[in-house]
DNA sequence: GATGGGTTACGAAGATTTTCGTTGACCCGT
DNA sequence: ACGGGTCAACGAAAATCTTCGTAACCCATC
């Protein structure tokens, strides 16, 4: 299983619109991005045939009209991998702080993470 | 102040010798970078120089041998922004809780990131 | 079974990133 | 002043990513 190569921007900009819809069609995805950006449909269909052969998307075939999707976790996962090891040398403590210190989160957020702290360290609430 | 683009995977691999080592000089990037990968001593010299174009590196041309330097946190934010939207959806509380369950973090780090919590809400320890 | 509207496949042009060979400038020891 | 070594600048080739025109295909309807 080699490394699933980083998405470039369009490709993350097809990614997003999988996420947002969930499975689609080249059509579907073509409205959705045509709508910001001047684009063929041919385009969009080339970069996904692409996304397949990286794995990035599944396709399923077996209709003429073919369902492209894709899971967000996972590419999460990869892309948030793969920003660890690149710029936080693998720390994900540096990479959190960061994250906290930069964005603002609410008051909710911070209770969530606390509780997820908790089940990390396995204590009783 | 134009959106700093996003460093491509060669520009990174200078950016962490850049981290790691402080400010270098091409010859110092260059012995880094040649002990994982062949390439050539003009090849890092006009990443270099491409990068102080564009920003991602500061130089400083007063001797002979010129100087590059860079902000480890400055690129780190720019980078995790740039996730964070993309991949995100501007939601560092998924990001963080994903980073946490990916990978494992030490009691230490788990600690450290309560103990800015605490913070973060204005609580007595 | 021919036509039309929509589909995927293919290939190649255009844009960007990555690579490095060559050149001329500079420095230092002779 | 000369020669050998190191340096930054430049330009262009190679590789990769992005875009789309064209063709081939399928299926419904006529």
């Amino acid at each position: 299983m080699s490394a699933p190569t980083r998405p470039t921007d369009a490709e993350l900009a097809i990614l997003r619109v999988l996420w947002e819809r969930g499975p689609s069609t080249v059509r579907q995805v073509f409205e959705v991005l045509s709508v910001e950006k001047a684009l063929g449909y041919t385009t969009v269909l080339k970069m996904l045939q692409i996304m397949d052969e990286k794995g990035l998307v599944q396709r399923d075939a077996s209709d003429r009209v073919h369902i492209f999707a894709t899971s967000q976790t996972q590419t999460q996962r990869h892309m948030l991998d793969d920003l660890l090891d690149k710029a936080f040398g693998g720390s994900s403590l540096n990479l959190v702080m960061q994250a906290l210190a930069t964005r603002r989160a609410s008051r909710e957020d911070l209770a969530a993470i606390r509780k997820m702290l908790d089940q990390a360290e396995g204590r009783k609430p």
